[in-house]
DNA sequence: TCCAAAAGGTCTTGTACCCGACAAAGTGTT
DNA sequence: AACACTTTGTCGGGTACAAGACCTTTTGGA
């Protein structure tokens, strides 16, 4: 891949968008581009170095492993995000990875080292990165008083309402979204179990708010949000 | 007060501890100190700007409305911590405030913008911050998972286990607390009821766990870590 | 194309905990 | 001292949902 195309990767991200062409090429210095197919697994640290990642190209989802070896599904990541050992506190924890759900995903990555020493120089990328992740605070914060506060079903339905959100409708009022979840994962996204997702995935499709398929699922839209 | 104990008060806390005496002078013309007594409300603005503190003295809680008019005890906070406008998005929200829970706080407050171009200044001072919201990501989310994956009881007690966490134990091997939260504020905290908490209590009491009059409230350290 | 493994579907049982109701104890204020 | 108000204590009914069991459908690899 030649410099010029690594620019363009890096420039499409929100936080180096600002930066000039001389930072950009510091950026690009330590970067390194990887794809990684359906299934792959990424771990966040490489010789026992942090490692951060930004999303370029399609989703992954976020998995934490508890002590006690149960799998949950912290987060569904797409195109533009974030992701691995972000809090640049030294610490490294293996028990977190992310999982590649779509057929292809392209990603660049650094050492949070580097990306650490670039912020001592560059003040105005290191007030970015803080605000991004106030962004995600706030993000983790909602999240946490929706599982609290909610009861399941509509903790599904808030699920799919955040993932349609910014998306077009097709001629009958659909959202069609590849379904790279298993009910197991959703589960675990919203903190409830496989049995009751299953049940409630086919209550909402009796009402005609979604229908699905093992490949793909629909979501009317308009009816969704108005729940 | 005097600049030179501006000085001390600022360098107490870690996020200024390794400024040097010109930069402590620059975070002190822009910082206020101030007192408030027990049942005080702290606002996170001024004059529509987003305020952030820290404290220096007692502990507090922070509370959210929500939008049904329900309020939640986030947090409760004590010397050392920083709290406000943290996310330097520049939303001014407004369902966020503090509550003074002991007889006297002393605090220290700045305003985020001010706070974020000293950033721009000071590169190393936006590490430390965004280590520093890092840190509380993790802690978030550590509640997080607590509260998903635990049941009531388990909750409290590590509630418990949190507060005591670096306490002296007295002769008899309690831990002593003032008793600032109602059972109302507890419940909220681990996201319970009130009636829950109390019962939970007693059964604590009946164990020889934890021992409490309205003012004070005492833990068997030993006992309660061995839970 | 065959087979094992993974994912989806449905029912039943158990229980943790919420929630309302009401009473008792404590607190602060005039 | 009397009051209103807040906090604590206790009980029982109702329920959302987890968890186990078992079966069917789909997938993907050899």
């Amino acid at each position: 891949m030649t410099n010029g195309t690594q620019y363009w990767y890096l420039k499409d991200h929100q936080l180096f968008k600002h930066l000039n062409l001389d930072d950009l090429k510091q950026v690009c210095f330590m970067s390194k581009f990887r794809i990684a197919k359906k299934g792959e697994i990424i771990f966040f640290n490489n010789e026992s170095k942090g490692l951060m990642f930004t999303l370029k190209k399609g989703s992954l989802k976020i998995v934490r492993v508890a002590k006690d070896g149960s799998e949950i599904v912290k987060d569904v990541l797409k195109k533009g995000d974030l992701f691995g050992q972000l809090s640049l506190d030294g610490s490294n924890e293996t028990d977190e990875y992310a999982v590649v759900l779509s057929d292809q995903v392209v990603f660049c990555s650094f050492e949070s080292d580097a990306f650490e020493k670039l912020m001592e120089q560059k003040p105005d990328l290191a007030l970015k990165y803080t605000k991004w992740i106030g962004f995600w605070f706030k993000r983790l914060e909602n999240r946490y008083s929706n599982i609290m506060f909610k009861d399941v079903k509509t903790r599904l339905v808030n699920f799919f309402k955040d993932v349609i959100l910014d998306s077009e409708v097709d001629d009958a009022g659909y959202v069609n979204l590849p379904n790279y979840l298993t009910h197991q994962d959703l589960a675990s996204l919203i903190c409830s179990t496989r049995q009751t997702v299953t049940s409630l995935l086919n209550a909402l499709k009796n009402e005609g708010i979604i229908s699905y398929s093992r490949k793909e699922i629909s979501v009317n839209k308009e009816k969704l949000l108005a729940i």
